[in-house]
DNA sequence: CTCCGTGCAAATAGTTTGCAACCAA
DNA sequence: TTGGTTGCAAACTATTTGCACGGAG
């Protein structure tokens, strides 16, 4: 079974371990494995697994860990939804336009040459690379 | 003035000059300059110009521009918006995530290297590129 | 004349907010 | 105790759809 713990995982970040952020925790960073996710698709999950988590919260929760640095949104999958990824490192994405599927690509395959110049007085924070595949 | 003909451009994409199609048409491609629109923005400027369009109207052309090959729909900008570029061809941008603008960068200041190989049964449909910039 | 395109209003989808009740520290 | 969290429902934003009418070819 699992030793995660998610009380001390949350704490690690700052964030109080509730019920709701708990059962969160477990099922994106248990196996530590690399997840995409939706709010929909965690909050059916958490459905499946005991009691239900207000979709709000889900929401709240997703952005807390975002904030926290323990979850990243991703940029550039299918307008209208925004995917959380577990893999909070810098890494870029195979986009499924076929089955809206958002897939890591390996870390080091992929390199940019001749990053350009951000505009005046910007800083560049970081960049998403997305590769649509059909 | 403009010599623009928009009927003439229309019907090069097989698209029928409508007066929404040729007032959009207008403000998208009159002067060739490269843009980033929001639907909600073409609107607001269709209005300001004469005649409003129903926003419904605004959406099916932007589309079928689209489809036709004459605009690009970006991928990466803030969530919950499509962009829309008058740049059809091939090429990335920034994305001041302050004021939530997209700018060009220029074609070929920028290259992948290392494109990594698509997933099984899977074609390569193209990439984006965002440089986030603060 | 015919059919594609348009306008309107209503429907969706996804996400966010306001606020009272709640509970971890 | 007390301020951070939650749950619910309602609000919002961006986009899409259904359907009757209208105009381009």
């Amino acid at each position: 079974m699992t030793d995660f713990d998610a009380t001390r995982f949350l704490d690690a970040y700052g964030l109080r371990a509730t019920r709701p952020r708990t059962m969160i925790a477990h099922i994106l960073f248990a196996d530590g494995r690399d997840r995409h996710v939706t709010a929909e698709w965690l909050s059916d999950e958490v459905g499946r697994r005991g009691e239900p988590v207000a979709l709000a919260t889900i929401y709240n929760t997703l952005h807390s860990l975002v904030e926290a640095g323990a979850l990243r949104e991703v940029r550039g999958a299918a307008p209208g939804t925004i995917v959380f990824d577990t893999n909070a490192h810098p890494h870029h994405h195979f986009f499924d336009e076929t089955t809206g599927e958002l897939t890591d690509i390996p870390a080091g395959a992929l390199s940019l040459s001749g990053l350009p110049e951000a505009p005046a007085d910007k800083t560049v924070a970081g960049y998403d690379i997305v590769i649509r595949v059909r």
